[in-house]
DNA sequence: TGTACATCAGTGAACGCGCGTTCACTGATGTAC
DNA sequence: TGTACATCAGTGAACGCGCGTTCACTGATGTAC
């Protein structure tokens, strides 16, 4: 309230940052309400403006989620990107590994953008905002589980499978853990981070007792 | 229209069995509009009643979703045994990787009444209706689990692991084929039955390269 | 077997609500001269 | 530097719609006597 001429980079005019502030909100409406009860409205209360002014920038509901949608993937990435700075071990399994705990965290740290992104059809998925940043995370997973068979993984069925398995278990763990239901609730040492980084060692293709 | 007085076992009282046309309907309905956009009222005019009909059953929406969801897990343990009674073996490991096929059979047969399961919170999973079938589900990975483990795998952390990487691995794999995205579209042999068979023998515990 | 009554499944009109969308507008920012 | 104009982000009233819920009702089924 007091810093009305701010000295910051942004040059506030009318709103200051409107489309990303609209975001914000939104992962904030999905995050409360889920995608059942999204709604535009919701997210330009949230944000403070008139219930008009989100189809300036979004034109309609499936803009806003498409734009947050892929908002999401680029923070999947460096998510797992995280994971693999915090290693200096080289080693490609235990590289793998480190990407599978990187999902795993975005899907715990943004568990309704999580879903957004891989159980929702709203947000516009061959928008090219969306499909950059999905290309990105697709290709490190293909990478890391290339660098541990030692040749293109696409390239063999063999190799697909073993991107099919990683994805799989790391995916499947993911959700396993967001929807808490039977399982988890009487078992909480097994979601610790240290107890999830030894099972993805067992049954990650190419370790366990393969190794 | 013919047949005003069947002589089926269906007693024909005001509607015939309104329940049950009800959660047919619901089924319908959440597998065209999602459980975005479900509706009582929805699921009322697909049965041919008034909208206020589903109330009398039902109460709300939730509980529609509820008696839904109870289906659901009934038919899911029906589908993991369709593929155990499949095979003559009794191979411990060969039982959990037909459950797992079961689990995949079930997931592609009704998307979207798995995603209800799975992902949605609108149902009640509390209700009594649900947690019986739930229950059995579970107990049915865990049985498999224990009889390649040749014990009781809820008894110590690497048997819970071994439920946790079994459930995660079929469960994945599930929920990658539904949201078929990036991957699936460009190889879709990996889809295919026997194919994902044989990952699962190569990734579920006791199998692969441990055996 | 027959009559009287209670129960309860399903109806249809009415309500208030939040939604997305449209549209004429306001007023600040940016640009041309 | 100063004036005139165009652009465009955001406003707020208005609309029609489908929703869930309520409520007095109808009429068939089931039960008591």
């Amino acid at each position: 309230m007091e810093e009305q001429t701010t000295r910051g980079a942004k040059p506030a005019y009318h709103h200051g940052d409107l489309r990303q502030a609209l975001i914000a909100a939104a992962e904030a409406e999905l995050a409360e309400k889920g995608v059942e009860g999204f709604s535009l409205r919701g997210c330009a209360r949230r944000a403070g403006v008139s219930h008009a002014a989100p189809a300036h920038h979004f034109g309609d509901t499936a803009g806003l989620l498409t734009a947050l949608a892929a908002d999401g993937y680029r923070r999947f990435v460096i998510a797992m990107q995280a994971r693999l700075d915090e290693i200096a071990d080289a080693d490609p399994f235990e590289r793998l590994v480190a990407i599978g705990l990187g999902y795993i965290d975005f899907a715990r740290a943004s568990p309704s953008l999580f879903r957004l992104m891989h159980s929702s059809f709203r947000p516009d998925f061959q928008s090219a905002d969306v499909a950059v940043h999905a290309r990105d995370a697709f290709a490190m997973l293909v990478g890391c589980v290339s660098a541990v068979r030692g040749e293109d993984a696409t390239a063999t069925l063999e190799g697909l499978n073993d991107i099919m398995a990683a994805w799989s278990v790391v995916h499947g763990m993911s959700d396993l853990i967001l929807s808490g239901r039977t399982l988890l609730s009487t078992m909480q040492r097994v979601g610790s981070d240290e107890n999830l980084r030894t099972i993805l060692r067992r049954t990650l293709p190419g370790g366990g007792a393969t190794r």
